[in-house]
DNA sequence: AATTTCCCCAACCGCGAAGTT
DNA sequence: TAACTTCGCGGTTGGGGAAAT
């Protein structure tokens, strides 16, 4: 059985909508309401199929669309959502009263997504892109700070005339191997896929690629808040504010790209039709009963700790975590108006929030 | 001022799901 | 159950305006 045609394309017209056809359509589905798209033109008068119809008027000419610039409130809200529902356009326009999916999308692709590549975030995963990371200035700024507790700006370390140490990148990427064939969780925040694995073997057998790609002044406005610790990630799920889609069952078998939530260790008991708990996008790495990320098995590497309890954490925030967050970025207490931002002043408000917090840092003599 | 390049976004296309016969 | 229709979604395109050269 082929698939049947949406419309009889001979003679129909296509491109842009001039006012005239707007008005056909409008005054329309004003007397008649709108469905049943492929008679609809027909009814109408108008030289369309149905299929442009029903865009013309679900993007266009529905009475409660919203126009004009996303506000950063609802830019948030869709990096939120986009974080759990990935390239769900249509579940997260469902979110955003008058915006469409076709509106959100070109607006996810053409702002929202380089602006969090320049950040080296990866717009996939939302999660910091370790392709451009580089681990040897983390660990030669933790030599030079004798506090156990210290944050360094991210800023600083991307400016940092520091080149790859290419075995140091192999030996993570050895590790990182080592502990996805050891399969303690699949939930691996570091490397979610093959492809970032690549990506660091790229780097490992490329130490010509410069971390300094990423320029300091670009990485800004972080979106998460990520912790990564020498522990087993633990995914803390929390209710948001219940404004999120009922059926999570729908939302799991409809995401064609796995995220880290649908594969924490939170139980199958948590997703109820009662009680829908989502991920705060606080992602914490922290449990005492398994091996970390960057915790490797000892006869893989010595990249790791002599103390258990020392955690390797780096936490990047702030951007999307209205209900975890201490400072969230749309808090009342914020005097910060961004309706009215540029995008340079949506960017430059965040800049010094994405940066590393490394608690007693590993034993980096070990490195050496 | 003319030309080229870049960027945005409205609209199109193909596909799969859901509905109908 | 199969065949067919309709609808909706997500990826992509290309026209046109803005910016750069």
């Amino acid at each position: 059985m082929g698939r049947a045609p949406c419309c009889d394309k001979n003679g129909l017209k296509k491109g842009p909508w001039t006012p005239e056809e707007d008005q056909k359509l409008l005054d329309y589905i004003q007397k008649h309401g709108y469905g049943n798209w492929r008679t609809l033109p027909k009814n109408a008068g108008l030289q369309r199929c149905g299929k442009s119809c029903r865009l013309r008027w679900t993007n266009y000419l529905r009475p409660d669309i919203k126009r004009g610039r996303f506000s950063f409130e609802e830019e948030e809200t869709i990096i939120q959502l986009h974080s759990i529902l990935g390239n769900k356009w249509s579940a997260i326009a469902a979110r955003l009263p008058g915006r469409t999916d076709n509106e959100i999308k070109n607006y996810w692709n053409t702002h929202i997504r380089k602006r969090l590549l320049r950040m080296g975030i990866d717009p996939v995963t939302h999660s910091p892109r370790l392709d451009l990371l580089d681990f040897s200035s983390i660990l030669s700024s933790s030599l030079y700070n004798s506090s156990h507790h210290h944050q360094m700006n991210f800023s600083r370390l991307l400016g940092q005339p520091i080149g790859l140490n290419p075995e140091l990148l192999r030996l993570a990427t050895s590790l990182i191997q080592s502990q996805r064939e050891n399969n303690h969780n699949s939930n691996s925040f570091l490397l979610q896929n093959s492809q970032e694995t690549n990506n660091f073997h790229q780097l490992c057998n490329n130490p010509q690629i410069p971390f300094q790609q990423v320029q300091s002044n670009q990485l800004q406005q972080p979106i998460q808040e990520i912790s990564f610790s020498n522990e087993a990630p633990q995914l803390i799920m929390q209710p948001a504010n219940g404004d999120y889609p009922s059926n999570l069952s729908d939302f799991r078998s409809q995401n064609s790209q796995p995220s880290d939530w649908q594969q924490s260790n939170v139980g199958p008991s948590n997703f109820t039709d009662e009680y829908v708990e989502l991920p705060s996008f606080a992602y914490e790495y922290g449990s005492d009963h398994h091996q970390t990320i960057l915790h490797p098995s000892p006869e893989t590497s010595n990249f790791h700790s002599n103390n258990s309890n020392q955690n390797f954490s780096f936490t990047t925030s702030v951007l999307s975590t209205p209900s975890s967050s201490p400072t969230p970025l749309n808090s009342n207490s914020t005097t910060h108006n961004f309706n009215s931002s540029t995008e340079d002043e949506r960017e430059s408000y965040c800049s010094n929030m994405l940066k590393f917090d490394i608690q007693d840092m590993l034993d980096v003599n070990e490195f050496m």
